[in-house]
DNA sequence: TGCATTGTTGCGTGACGTGCAAGTTTGGGT
DNA sequence: ACCCAAACTTGCACGTCACGCAACAATGCA
């Protein structure tokens, strides 16, 4: 049942159930918040809709808007991961910009809970801040991977926060905009010209726009 | 009474009055907060302390949270102004930076309300993502400042909106830094280093760091 | 002074979020 | 096959949150 079921089987049927629960739940959430609007939801009906108990959704969710949009813990660790597989001599913002543009292949391609997510957002505006936060995660790692990757300690050096704060506002950015197109234009593009204003030192007003024409 | 006042008096007593309440019951959230924990804070003790009803705090205030780390809208307002008035052949990132020292040490120098905010998120991280989120107004004036700048449109160019995250976010890290180093630091000295990375294009794994040592 | 505007307050209500103590299911050991 | 301990679910109770509403008080203005 459910959706596309992304992470197989991990051991038992115990752990199975309540992926499954939680998945239910999650999407419950979703469909609800977009067919009725955020304001109109309440937990309980989501409860109805994936069929447990009221008590039950708090034991996987501390909060309405964790359910909508809470963070997707693994996501985060195999970013890091990835970057950890990119060559050393790499220079760091081709490293992650590779990296990033992986995620946006994954985000654009197989993943419905993102779109309704993005599309939640849109209608919901008062939840962007929300959203905004749930990348807070991704930052967080992200520091940690590009300090081992440069032998920088973070509690020290600038550099990592910086960067990591650099890429996932571009990559942020970059969603955004393709929410804004509706999800016609590439993400992938898109992540690769956020990436190129920050690797050119945030210089030249003139040649990234979404559409490449001149005008 | 209250504290140093920023802003002067604007208009008639009932305005001044407005704010008086206001800053008032700021100041009761954060002190409440820092002395008995956020999580023993309610909105109650938050009147009792201000010295009003308790429907009266949600008049100014949505939440709990927003007493504690809501925006202050005028500062992004000021931002933006600050950075009209650069001279418009300067690039980008100098003009930036310059705003954004200047934000610094209005932050350094004469705001007790920010130094308490940044001790509350040091001792309740789970206010993190809650402060990461109140960033957002800033990024998005800085955003439409930076498109006015550069003629770009922000819903077809990503660069403005690449610059302010990432402006943005060198300012957040530097901020951090600062509360890491317990306001030791000079903050406009991280500022600056912070910025120095994004106009390098986030090269040089190198010589940033908190203190000028080598190690 | 009189009046419209605006802020404050108390009350009532629905939802949120959590602790607790049951009951129920699962996995593992014998 | 059985039993047991661990983990999950559920109902209940409780305190807080957040807001709509209508009365009350303060303010600004003519």
């Amino acid at each position: 049942m459910l959706h596309g079921m992304t992470t197989s089987a991990p051991a038992g049927r115990r752990d199975r159930k309540k992926a499954e629960t939680r998945e239910a739940l999650r999407w419950a959430a979703l469909r609800l918040a977009l067919e009725h609007g955020y304001e109109q939801l309440t937990v309980e009906a989501i409860t109805e809709a994936a069929d447990v108990s009221l008590r039950t959704f708090f034991n996987y969710f501390t909060s309405k808007d964790d359910a909508l949009l809470g963070p997707d813990p693994d996501r985060a660790a195999l970013l890091a991961a990835g970057l950890a597989e990119r060559p050393a001599g790499e220079a760091p913002v081709v490293a992650l910009r590779a990296v990033f543009c992986e995620l946006a292949e994954s985000f654009a391609e197989r993943q419905p809970m993102w779109q309704a997510r993005m599309e939640l957002v849109r209608a919901n505006p008062q939840l962007w801040p929300q959203m905004h936060a749930g990348f807070t995660e991704f930052e967080r790692t992200l520091t940690a991977a590009v300090a081992a990757r440069t032998g920088c300690d973070p509690a020290v050096d600038l550099y990592p926060g910086v960067v990591a704060a650099a890429a996932v506002g571009a990559m942020r950015v970059a969603v955004a905009q393709w929410r804004a197109t509706g999800g016609s234009a590439s993400l992938p593009d898109l992540v690769t010209s956020a990436f190129d204003v920050l690797a050119a030192g945030l210089t030249a007003p003139s040649p990234i726009t979404t559409q490449g024409a001149s005008r």
